[in-house]
Order: C-alpha cells, then structure tokens, then sequence
DNA sequence: TTGTATGCGTTATCAT
DNA sequence: ATGATAACGCATACAA
C-alpha cells in the first residue's frame, strides 16, 4: 500500500472520490496551499509556520486556504530538513510491568504537554535488544530518549548517542562511566525501612529475590559482584545486606539472583522456601518479582505474613488488593517520568550544562503482609 | 540542540573531535560512503539497499566504507522519499492498564518481528484526545495503526486515515459505519459463562461496574444505549442482561456505568454496596475496574466471596495474588495484539481484499472468588 | 513583506 | 553495471 504520488500540475479539481478501495487522495502539499492562496512558497511557510514577516492578508490568505485544503504538515520532511525529530526514545525492560507501564505512561503526559511523541521500545533487560533499539532510535533521528538501562557496566551505545548530540536520560538505573542526566528513587533508603520493618519484627533469616542480575540471573557459584547489577536493584541489595549483616552471621545466604520475570521468581522462591533454614521474609526486589513470591509462598500452603512476612521493592496498582495488603517501597513513578522528560528538554535547550541527578525519595509502606507480633525462632 | 550540519566540500578530514562539548560529529551520509568506496551515490544506495544490479566488487568496496565509516541510513529522509514509514501507530486509553500495557507489549514484539516499530498515543478513552492522536500519526505518515476506539459511534477521524490510505485495524471495539479489520475477543461468551457461575450459585442480585460508557461514565436519568458502548464493554452488557432477564425482574437496577478509572470504580461500587438491597456478587467490567470494586468491597467490611463475589471481565496478572484468587474472563491478549499487527501488514500488502474479522475466544476462568455453597437469599 | 533558489539524504529513473 | 539527474516536501538565506 504505497501513498499514491501528487500529481503535479492538478491545481483545483480535487479527485476526491468517495468510494472506497480506488484511487486514494495524494496528501496537499505546502505547494498546494500556495497556489491556493496566491503566493510562494515561502510566503506560505511562514504564515503557517508563524515566523518571519508576512502580511496581515497573506496570512489569512494563507490559513484560509490550508483550512479549506485540509492541509496537513509532512513530518517526515520537516524532520529531514531539519536534522531532528520531535519523538523522544523510551528503552524500558517491559512496558506491560507496572514500574515501566506507568513510568512510560508519565513519561508520555510530560511528552505531550512539551509538544513530543515517545516512542517505546522493549529491551527484556537484553543488552543486544538494548543496543538494536538504541541504534534504530539514532537513525530516526530522536530528538532524545530516556533509558532505564539493561547493563550497568556497558554504556557505549548510550555514549555513541550522546557524541551524536542526542541527549540520554536515564531512568532508575545509572550506568558507569557515562556522564548523563540520570533520574531515581532512592532505592536505598526505601529498602533500608523495609528491612528495619522486618528485623524490629523479629525476623533474622530474611530472603531477597531479584531480577538485577539481567535476564538470565546470575550464574551459581559465581562471585556476586553488586556494583555489577543495575543500580536500582544494587541499591536495593546493598541496603539489605547492610542490614542483615548487623543480625546473621551469613548474610548472603539467602540472596537469589533469578532471571527476568514472574516465572522466574517462583521457581527461585520454591527453592528458597524449600531450604531446611527457610526465610522467614522475602523482600522481593520489585512488584514483577512479588507476584511470583507470593504464588510460590501460597502453592506452598505458607501463609502470609505468619509463615513468611513479605515486602515488595516497588508498588504495583494492586497492592491493597491483596490479602494481605502488601507492603511496599513506594517510589514517585510519576514524577520519575516527568523528571526523566524534563531533563531531556532542559538538555536540549543546554548542551553545555552539567549533568545532573534527580533522586526522588522513596517511602516504606507498611501493610499487613509484613506484619504480625515480633517473632523469635 | 541542534544537529550540525554536514559541512560540504569536507572529503576526508573527518571532524571527530574526542572531546565533548563541542561540534558534534555530523552524522555520515551515503554520499560520503559513495565518495569513500569510489562510486556514484546511485551505486552506493544499490549496495547497501541490495536491489537493482551492482559488481561484486562494487558492492564490496561499498559496503566496507560504509562500515569503516559506520554509515546509518537517515530514516527521516527515506521516509520522506518513499512517502510512508515503517512506524505504526497504537492508540490506546492507557498504556499503564493491564489490558492495553499487554496487548501494546504483544503488537510490539510482532511489530519488531516485522521490521516496525510502533508508536504508543494515550487517549484516557477521550474522542478528542483520539482525534489529535489519530491526525499526529497521519502527519507522521504511519504505516498503519492499530486502535481501540473510545468512541463506538464516531469514527470519522478514523475513515479519513482509510480515505489517506493508512490501514486501520480496530482492536477490542467496533465502531459503527467503519469498514476495518478487527480484532477482538468473544467477551460476550466469557461474560455469558461467569453470569452462569454466579447464577448457578444461587446469585440473584448480580451487580454490574463497568467504565464502557466513556471517561465521564453516564449521565444519571439518561437511557442506557447499550449500542453506544464500546463494544468489548457492550458485548459484556449485554450478555450480563441476557442472563440477569432470567431470574431477575428488573435487570438494569444493579447496572452502573462509571467514569473512566479505579477511583471511580471505587466509589460506584461504594453507592452499589450501600443499597438496602445489596447486591451478592459484582461483576467488574475489566480489572482496573476490579481494583476499585475489591477494594470498596473490603473498606465496606465485606468477605470476598462469603458476602460478596466478585468476577473481572479481563484477566490481570495478579488475578492468582489476591485473596481469595480472583475469578476472571480470560481473553488471549498476546494474540489479539499479534494478530493486530498481523491485520495490519496483511492490508499493507493487499488493499482491495476484503476487511475481516479476527474473534478469539474467551474463557471463564474459576476461582475462589466466586466460590462457595449455593446461595438462597 | 515577498519570492527565488538551494539544500536536507534518500530512492529511483534513465541513459550510457 | 554504472552514473548523472530528478524528485520527495519542507525550511530558510538572501535578494528584491
């Protein structure tokens, strides 16, 4: 299905047969409205365009004949000429998980009030998905893109963008060496009250399960290297690690590092449910993760919070919903998109500035899930 | 931010200055390839577009100097040359709802298979936000979209994509008076089968909370026009009246259309649970709706399915998280999304077949919310 | 204020 | 097989 060429040379007789299939209506052109309206080109550019100096009657003349044509601009070859587009590039995990499903959707708002479109692009925390999707975004010419980064070691993609003039955000994650705009929760923080909510309970063998280790987890019996795993979830760890070790002797007894997504995490909480010293807390690195925490703790007729008390990195819409209502770390996910768009306009409209961060405060939710009487075993 | 220029009359002296800020590197266009393998642009563009007829060597010395010099085609200029992109537009009411986060996940997938990439507009179910989204893309000469439709009557901006020779695939809804493929699952069935659930467990007083009517929901007083609902929401409707007709004298009483969203969903099922003929069990017509109807179900100091059953006309993923498990009309939305995009190349190669539509089915899927002993109140 | 002329990078036609 | 040339629609430097 081609778009049928403009016919040069047709000024007025507008072949705008009604029925359907047949000929289709070639676009009007700049062109078009000129010769409607009696003037240049040019003329017409500015009076549409809203720049330049034309006349009070040439303008009119102008919109009048653009309305009465239909007159529609072609993207595609004002973004040539211009060099750029005004579509931002969105490189997310998953746009159907609800931290980057509703990051994206505030992303997108902020994008609409600035006058941009997104384009989103999925990466399944694949680093090869993430460069392809990166590339593809250079040769449509964004005018930026913010990335919630796959790998926190390997950068060079993002950089070769940056050396091409196209700003980077990153968003939730940063990446180590590359000097950009960054935007996130701290993680940290949030995961730390967590952990202060299950140790004041009582609990000392506490499980982690996350996905931070990248789509396929992390090897067993490899070294775990925490400066290795996207930020995000690094954050989350060290906080939980650090306050583990003031309780068990042997803190990174119970850290699984899974692959990517719900199965995942079922698998990897049956095995740790399945383990003669079984956690009596699972902090689920976010809320994808929960999900497959909370099947396998329930397939596995555990009850939640009296068998295992469990807490999630991240708030999903159905928290409350849950019985019991599970406790999370909240982050500002709107604002986290908001920041992440603003930051890319700002880096527009200033090369030269400094980067900066953009840490938004997290906050810990306690819900049933992680309650109960202190308990001692 | 401005990209620079490509600065002609500069053979070889490429320009790559290590050190940012500065004059960013303009990106390498195919007649610098052209220049650099010793050939004329028209052979160039041959080589590396593999078409038309060109010497191996040619070809060779082509594609080397595009690598040595990591040449990336311009998409903004092909586009503006071939008249068409390879985006396709997704026009949905919120790519953060469960149902739309999938299927927009799934045309995506399909879309990369396919060699597109696809571009997400946000509607909150508003015809005019739809209008803007639909022209947006037709001024970005989109390949095709895929929409789900906010209005069920007004389809005009949609015919006039057709009319500009841009596919249009509708997805979840039909519109009235619009030739288009569809894709869409049987909810009338899947609704037919959970009505039967609840009404063979003795349920009477089903109650009905549904978004179908629009952003602002319905105007109290105002006929139902079942027929101007969104028709996955009406397909719902009517299957629910169907079944209601039978042991219920006056069906529409526990029927409410709220606005667009939880919080409202929320507050209906509030004003429904505080009717001195409460109604036993609910109906949600999606699971965003389910979030309200859940929680305004346990705020009101109500058992889930003990006081109240609850059933969602789509299946979220944490229908298994919640307690009890969440009885759910399940539709295969990674399909419905493939077999979109499908729609979409399948008109892109063949204008004149005729449109079809693409039914999957849908299944009710049973679980404890709707469990218990038959009822007899 | 307005029009002329040129360029953006690509693809494609048409001679050679 | 190859190169010269035109065309896509828009934006703008410059001349008038």
């Amino acid at each position: 299905m081609q778009r049928s060429r403009n016919i040069s040379g047709v000024v007025d007789g507008v072949a705008r047969s009604g029925d359907l299939p047949g000929p289709r209506p070639s676009s009007v052109t700049l062109t078009e409205v000129a010769q409607r309206a009696g003037v240049s080109r040019a003329t017409a550019a500015r009076a549409l365009g809203g720049y330049g100096s034309t006349s009070a009657v040439a303008r009119d003349r102008v919109l009048i004949a653009a309305a009465a044509l239909g007159y529609r601009p072609n993207l595609p070859a004002r973004n040539t000429r211009n060099g750029t587009t005004t579509t931002v590039g969105v490189v997310i995990a998953d746009i159907a998980s609800p931290f980057f499903g509703q990051s994206t959707r505030s992303i997108s708002d902020a994008a609409k009030a600035a006058g941009l479109e997104i384009m989103v692009l999925n990466t399944d925390e694949e680093l090869d998905a993430e460069r392809a999707a990166v590339h593809l975004l250079l040769d449509q010419r964004v005018a930026g893109m913010v990335v919630a980064a796959a790998s926190r070691t390997d950068g060079r993609h993002l950089a070769q963008a940056q050396a091409e003039g196209v700003p980077v955000v990153l968003l939730d994650r940063r990446v180590i060496g590359l000097e950009a705009d960054r935007v996130y929760a701290d993680n940290g923080s949030g995961a730390a009250l967590a952990m202060a909510e299950l140790v004041g309970h009582g609990h000392r063998r506490i499980g982690y399960v996350s996905s931070a280790a990248g789509p396929h987890g992390h090897p067993p019996g490899a070294p775990l290297l925490v400066d290795e795993l996207v930020t995000s979830g690094g954050d989350r760890i060290r906080a939980y690690l650090a306050a583990l070790t003031e309780v068990d002797a042997d803190p990174l007894r119970h850290l699984v590092l899974c692959p990517f997504g719900e199965e995942a995490a079922y698998r990897a909480t049956q095995e740790l449910l399945g383990r003669p010293d079984r956690p009596t807390a699972v902090f689920a690195s976010d809320s994808v993760i929960a999900l497959g925490v909370l099947r396998a703790v329930a397939d596995a007729g555990l009850s939640v919070p009296g068998d295992v008390a469990v807490v999630a990195g991240d708030e999903p819409a159905w928290s409350r919903v849950t019985t019991p209502p599970l406790s999370t770390v909240t982050q500002p996910v709107a604002d986290l998109g908001r920041a992440a768009l603003e930051l890319v306009t700002r880096r527009l409209a200033d090369t030269a500035s400094p980067c900066i961060d953009v840490v938004l405060p997290t906050t810990f939710q306690a819900r049933a899930s992680t309650a109960g009487p202190p308990r001692r075993d």
